[in-house]
DNA sequence: TTCATTCGTCATGCTTACGAACAAATAGGT
DNA sequence: ACCTATTTGTTCGTAAGCATGACGAATGAA
């Protein structure tokens, strides 16, 4: 089999046809190896079409045979299964002190992970990115022409003009134009998303069947922010800044000069904000690291300040649950993360909220950002392989006329 | 033509005419009359393929001719255009102390509305609504059997059971079986929603082809509520409490025993809210119209206890967008729907965000929520006469193996 | 060994859509 | 008055896709 076989696209399919593949290749994903006779029962096509499409999907490389299905009564049955190595998905997450890539192969199993510690200067970015993909492909044994996807997480803003905004954790590197120079470093089609969207996405994907597909994820660490999936797609908004907590008018006056410039909820929950409270009630940490170490160690300031930040964290969750209502609350980055702060915001919940609530710590940890990053990757894979086909799911509604 | 004609699903029809009729009949909404040629070009289906789907629509009722067009270069074309008078759709709001009614016929024209003042009991409103929907069929000289689906907003929630929760204006209605009753006095598809959901996408609805598909509606009343619209649908939440946002914690103290009671946003801006806030300043009013009244004469109190009001739900205008990022927020409801209240709303606003945020008073006031459940009934009307089709928009992730 | 069951293929027929050719109708120019 | 370019809509032939039902193959259970 070719590799331009494996690459062509099912575009010239007519219409029928893309859908009957689509179903097929959605229960292969889902169910994983299967016969022809019970895709057939799960799709409601018949035998004769799934035959059909079965063979257009091996010839082109997409399904491969594995094996005999035996043991039932009647006769044995051929077992198709999706070919993983016929197309992969990368992952990256640009952090201020890694750089963090996993590639998945198109069934979605992640077949290799790898982090690279940042250099200094933003500009080395798209080489590194490059000698990352190589890294991950080498370790996969996946051939670069497979590569279909990469999507690279980022915090901040990808401007239109592909320049990063807002990051001001990477400095120096609003001035490159990043967005192309990763497109033709990574060699491949390269989507861009908010860091945040991105672990919400990752850990949505990695609770699997279990998700619901009405989710939010919370990010504390140097700022704060939050990620909302409805309907298992990510919420956006019509300026992309969905989720950009940091001024909500918790923890802080949010008519102080200084809440307008930095966000009352981020100069209260945010890193600094902990350990100025933190110091405000007597203590001398000067991290938030230091201050959990302290809490551990029974330390009643650090159990104060935490205690008061959690409080502050419950009025965020009560917030976000007011507004959309999602099954539950999912904590993450590098403070949100921390069970002994998550353990107190869900102390805290009943006290302002009395419909219970979930209130998780993130699952994933650090590799939230880029498990997302490669499951947009991989979503987009799919979509665009076999799902050419533009089919509004409702249809609008037509102009008032009254 | 027949009546059993015209209530014929197109259900038995096979997978690619059903995507055929659906596009015709999309465009033909979204654009009105045309002729045959040209929405060949609209939709990319051939000619024949459009005269045998326009053949099928015609047998069928939906669509008729109407005359010629002619002026231009070429053949004189006929026009088709959607028989508005083939289905018929209608919405109710269940108000305190009105039940509002809209007719709309396929087409979204609103061809009757009417409003009845409500009986004090809540056991005749299945008979008023009966009475309220012949009255506007009659008024539109509709058949009865072409109404095909009805939408009640209601406020509180609509349990499984059939029976209307936490809805305190409407005494003695939750002992109902409200859902089965209407069903039987209205003798057609009928859904339920929540009023403020309803007004939001009456909003969205009246703003035509000007809407984004991204927008949020708060309604200030008695109580307070949300209405968020998502791509075009409203998000109703895992627990279909997306929006509840009198406990938001804003414009009071979160943790206090009566907020976790009544709600801290609900106590600050709603009706009783302020009205004591009113009476705290020095004020002697009793109701808010009289608040409105007195600063429309210049009173300073009634001056500041507006001022103050949209000071908080400047907040909540921050709150929202901060959560959803809506392309505007309007506000609506007896209260929210004041000029002078948005007006001060917007002026508070920039000292909170630095983004510019449109903030707007209702274009439809009280008519918002009945057009709403009207334009929930269309869109369930057409999706189930030309959408029987299950085709999910996007493929979903597959499970994650690492 | 027989029988019920299941898998998969083959042959057939129906529905749908498309392309090309063509007839019909019109505006505008000569 | 006539011709031409343009547009509309139909007819006819062809191809694609799917379903149906019959049939052979392979298997476990009685």
């Amino acid at each position: 089999m070719h590799v331009a076989e494996v690459n062509h696209r099912l575009v010239a399919s007519p219409v029928l046809r893309q859908l009957s593949v689509r179903s097929v290749m959605e229960r292969l994903l889902l169910d994983g190896a299967t016969s022809r006779a019970s895709l057939s029962r799960a799709t409601g096509l018949s035998k004769q079409t799934i035959s059909e499409v079965m063979l257009v999907l091996t010839e082109r490389g997409w399904v491969k045979e594995s094996g005999m299905i035996s043991g039932g009564v009647g006769r044995t049955a051929v077992r198709y299964e999706i070919d993983a190595t016929a197309g992969f998905a990368l992952g990256l997450d640009l952090g201020a002190s890694t750089l963090r890539g996993v590639l998945a192969d198109i069934s979605g199993t992640v077949v290799a992970q790898h982090e690279l510690a940042a250099d200094g200067q933003g500009g080395q970015l798209p080489a590194q990115a490059k000698r990352l993909k190589q890294i991950l492909l080498d370790a996969a044994k996946a051939p670069a022409e497979r590569l279909q996807v990469a999507t690279v997480a980022t915090p901040g803003v990808m401007s239109p003009q592909g320049r990063l905004d807002l990051a001001p954790n990477l400095p120096g590197i609003g001035e490159l134009d990043l967005a192309g120079q990763l497109r033709s470093a990574l060699d491949c089609q390269v989507m861009f998303e908010n860091d945040v969207n991105a672990a919400a996405l990752g850990e949505y994907w990695e609770a699997g069947e279990n998700a619901d597909n009405h989710f939010a994820f919370v990010s504390i660490g140097t700022g704060v922010g939050l990620g909302i999936l409805v309907d298992g797609q990510l919420l956006r908004g019509s300026s992309l800044a969905a989720g950009e907590i940091g001024y909500l008018p918790l923890g802080g006056d949010p008519f102080a000069p200084e809440s307008l410039e930095q966000g009352a909820l981020e100069t209260s929950i945010g890193a600094t904000g902990i350990v100025q409270r933190h110091q405000r009630l007597g203590g001398t940490a000067q991290t938030v690291r230091a201050i959990f170490d302290a809490l551990e160690a029974g330390d009643r300031i650090a159990e104060e300040t935490i205690n008061e930040t959690a409080r502050i964290a419950a009025l965020l969750v009560l917030t976000v649950t007011s507004v959309i209502d999602p099954d539950r609350v999912v904590f993450g980055g590098n403070i949100g993360g921390r069970p002994e702060l998550v353990r107190r915001i869900g102390e805290w919940m009943p006290r302002v909220q009395k419909r219970p609530i979930r209130v998780e710590a993130s699952r994933l940890g650090p590799r939230a950002t880029v498990l997302g990053a490669a499951a947009m990757s991989l979503g987009q894979m799919h979509n665009s392989l076999f799902s050419t086909l533009e089919v509004p799911g409702r249809l609008g509604l037509p102009t008032l006329r009254q």
